[in-house]
DNA sequence: CGAAAGGCTCTTTTT
DNA sequence: GAGCCTTTCG
């Protein structure tokens, strides 16, 4: 049998050992934290002949899920199918489709995303006759989540409620909540906190899964919040075999009330926990180990925490500056030409990092121009498109008539006639007799509108075909294979040529086309209620989890979804204060050290090499800004740096320099092909800056050569020859 | 009713 | 620069 233990280091193995008890792991990047938590679950399954029917492991992506899963398969092939891994949502989804009855869930709820959830407090504000203008939708729902965050349900939060903006807020919330039901739906944070609720509710119900689950562990702990380190305590409650991995110098998500205190106090909640700290990094080199630590190492507030490394020294980090964002882009561009063609790096290993979605464009627009392969990791998101999302909804509102959310979205998409004023009644009409949108639609219909004459006929007659056609549309979908079903639909509402009368008509026509694909999958993989599945995977889907290693190109992705991943050659753009840390956080000097974590968790994604990227002006929403460079620059010491051009005697063009860094400047020009010396230890070569030298020795680094020359007057220095501009004496 | 046009505001990060 | 809202007109 393969020997799980043999290929750990000593605290790797203590903490595969480690299985009974608390356990808390810090796990530094790239110090083999996957492997960790993967050979400790097979431990588990093969040493110590734990059925994986009594193993939960929590992960923070569905990708991460999968792999594991598919990494168990490998170590161990017979054990791991009845393994529950997943990421809470999933995992909460799972449980209450099972024993939600209890506490009033329908099996066959749906989960409501950002948008439906800002479409519901809408309805509600307007009920309540709140102005939209005055309280912002999303302050508002901001607020709901962190209540629910916390397991504050409605009359929780109101009882707290101090200010005045909280107590309108408690009354939206209350509205909100009753509507959720009445959809019989549940968003991302009722997941969660419903899923305690339960628990908390029928302690027979949380003792079966207490029994069932003798080993729970969870992955990227530092990024839970209250609700989860509710749920998992409670899940872990009777055997106590409680393992979370996790380290705080990546904790990225305070803002979606991630809670640091779950990681930092744990020892405090277990005073029998066992920590084990793994140190060492096997992913970058020294250079770039020594550069995150640089800029984490400022950050207060933090347990100090040494990691290293065994890996060679490797190349400078690269600092460049460019005019503004086209440029910078240009420059990204056209160095990963360089990457490729004068060395061995593939389009696969380079990643594009960037603060906020909106910078991807300028990146992508570049690299269509120069024709560069990528993949771009979300932008708007394929679930989230207009078309996409209506198509959604009609399943949605064919598996579950009262979802009013969906009703709304598309009782007038495409355009049959049925207006607002016809809509803003219906909601009247409904609410005051009690009655879901769809069944008041059925009711009014059958019944003509003698009672109140809210509708004009034409307005009967519309709503009556629309009733109909989702009746006869259900019957259906229950008859037919999800794809023949997903084609008559398209047909029926005569969806393409909708969309091709739109503008951008053919893109959304594709997307709808990609939809089909999702669907005929599913139809593939459930032959059982696939639309139930189809559904639930569509909402609980990351942009993340679709990222596919399979294509040569490179990938463009926020530094938030980077988390987790690592790549040889990472690029950071939009180094800049108001971009990274971001303008938003200048106000909390907790913010501004999350956005440091931020940067390191970008930095530290890198095996071989990092490029930090610069504009000296950069537009955002229309308007064009100086920025200043990012504050977080500065704490990487100069020698671990180097500019993309090296130090030449001439200024940088766009603006003086800037507490001694030495910019490069990118120089779109610069990046043209140009021939390389030919050089062998021993020639005589000549430098700019540094004079007449010798080379000493040559190595090929990740796709680029790197000399080291002895100069005369200079000393001894390490170039890249690609870079250097060394010309060769004779 | 709905298409089109103009004006407003805001954008961090996401399961 | 996009998305949402309001206004105007056919």
């Amino acid at each position: 049998m393969y020997d799980i233990l043999s290929s750990l280091n000593t605290a790797q193995k203590e903490a595969v050992e480690t299985i009974s008890g608390p356990v808390l792991i810090v796990a530094g990047p790239g110090s083999g934290k996957t492997r960790v938590i993967t050979h400790r679950i097979a431990y588990l399954m093969n040493a110590c002949r734990v059925s994986s029917r009594n193993v939960m492991a929590v992960t923070f992506t569905n990708k991460a899920a999968r792999e594991m899963q598919e990494r168990l398969g490998q170590l161990a092939p017979i054990a791991s199918q009845g393994i529950t891994i997943g990421t809470f949502h999933a995992i909460c989804a799972k449980i209450l489709r099972i024993d939600g009855k209890i506490i009033g869930i329908e099996p066959g709820f749906v989960i409501y995303d950002q948008n439906d959830q800002l479409a519901l407090v809408k309805r509600g504000m307007t009920e309540l006759n709140l102005d939209p203008k005055q309280y912002a939708l999303s302050a508002v729902l901001g607020q709901i989540s962190a209540a629910k965050s916390q397991t504050f349900g409605p009359k929780d939060y109101i009882q707290r409620g101090r200010s005045y903006f909280e107590e309108i807020v408690g009354r939206v919330y209350e509205r909100y909540q009753e509507m959720m039901r009445a959809s019989n739906a549940l968003d991302f944070d009722d997941l969660l906190m419903r899923t305690v609720e339960l628990f908390r509710a029928h302690k027979e119900v949380l003792e079966r899964y207490q029994e069932r689950y003798v080993h729970v562990m969870v992955d990227e702990f530092q990024d839970t919040n209250t609700v989860q380190y509710e749920m998992v305590k409670m899940l872990a409650g009777k055997h106590r075999n409680l393992c979370v991995v996790g380290d705080p110098d990546q904790s990225i998500y305070s803002w979606r009330s991630a809670d640091l205190r779950n990681i930092l106090n744990f020892e405090k909640d277990y005073p029998d926990a066992k920590t084990i700290i793994l140190a060492q990094n096997y992913r970058s080199t020294k250079t770039i180990i020594s550069a995150a630590d640089a800029i984490i190492s400022v950050s207060s507030m933090r347990k100090p925490k040494r990691l290293f490394t065994d890996n060679e020294q490797g190349v400078p980090v690269t600092l460049a500056e460019a005019y503004n964002e086209q440029e910078e882009a240009l420059f990204v561009a056209k160095e990963i030409g360089r990457l490729v063609s004068y060395g061995g790096a593939a389009l696969r290993d380079v990643a594009v990092m960037y603060r906020t979605n909106a910078q991807s464009r300028a990146i992508e627009e570049a690299f269509i121009r120069c024709g560069m392969p990528y993949k771009l990791v979300a932008g708007t998101r394929f679930y989230e498109r207009r078309e996409v999302k209506d198509i959604i909804a009609y399943l949605r509102l064919i598996l579950n008539p009262a979802d009013d959310i969906s009703l709304i979205r598309i009782i007038n998409t495409p355009p049959r006639g049925i207006g607002e004023r016809t809509v803003d009644e219906l909601l009247v009409w409904a609410k005051r007799h009690g009655f879901s949108l769809y069944d008041a639609i059925c009711k009014i219909s059958e019944l003509g509108d003698s009672e109140s004459r809210l509708f004009t006929p034409r307005a009967v007659k519309l709503m009556g075909d629309f009733q109909k056609m989702i009746a006869d549309l259900r019957q259906k979908s229950n008859s037919l294979k999800l794809l023949t079903f997903f084609d008559r639909l398209i047909e029926r509402i005569d969806f393409n040529s909708y969309l091709l009368a739109s503008p951008d008509g053919e893109d959304r026509l594709n997307n709808i086309l990609e939809l089909r694909g999702v669907v005929q999958e599913y139809d593939d993989r459930f032959p059982e209620g696939v639309l139930p599945a189809l559904l639930e995977g569509v909402a609980l889907v990351s942009d993340v989890d679709s990222l596919s290693e399979v294509t040569d190109t490179v990938t463009l992705i926020t530094l938030h979804q980077a988390k987790g991943l690592e790549f040889p050659i990472v690029f950071i753009v939009g180094m800049e204060d108001g971009i990274l840390p971001h303008i938003r956080s200048f106000d909390a000097p907790e913010q501004i050290e999350e956005e440091r974590r931020l940067c390191y968790v970008g930095i530290t994604r890198a095996k071989r090499r990092v490029y930090l990227m610069r504009a000296f002006r950069r537009s955002m929403m229309g308007a064009s800004n100086v920025n200043a460079p990012s504050r977080f620059l500065k704490d990487i010491p100069e020698e671990l740096t180097c500019g993309a051009r090296p130090w030449k005697s001439e200024k940088p063009k766009y603006h003086r320099r800037e507490r001694d860094l030495d910019w490069a400047v990118a120089d779109p020009e610069f990046c043209e092909n140009q021939s390389l010396p030919d050089v062998k230890p021993g020639d005589d070569v000549y430098h700019d800056q540094f004079g007449r030298g010798k080379i000493v020795s040559i190595n090929t680094v990740c796709g680029d050569t790197e000399v080291v020359v002895s100069f005369r007057e200079a000393g001894t220095k390490k170039l890249l020859l690609s870079l250097a501009k060394l010309e060769k004496m004779e």
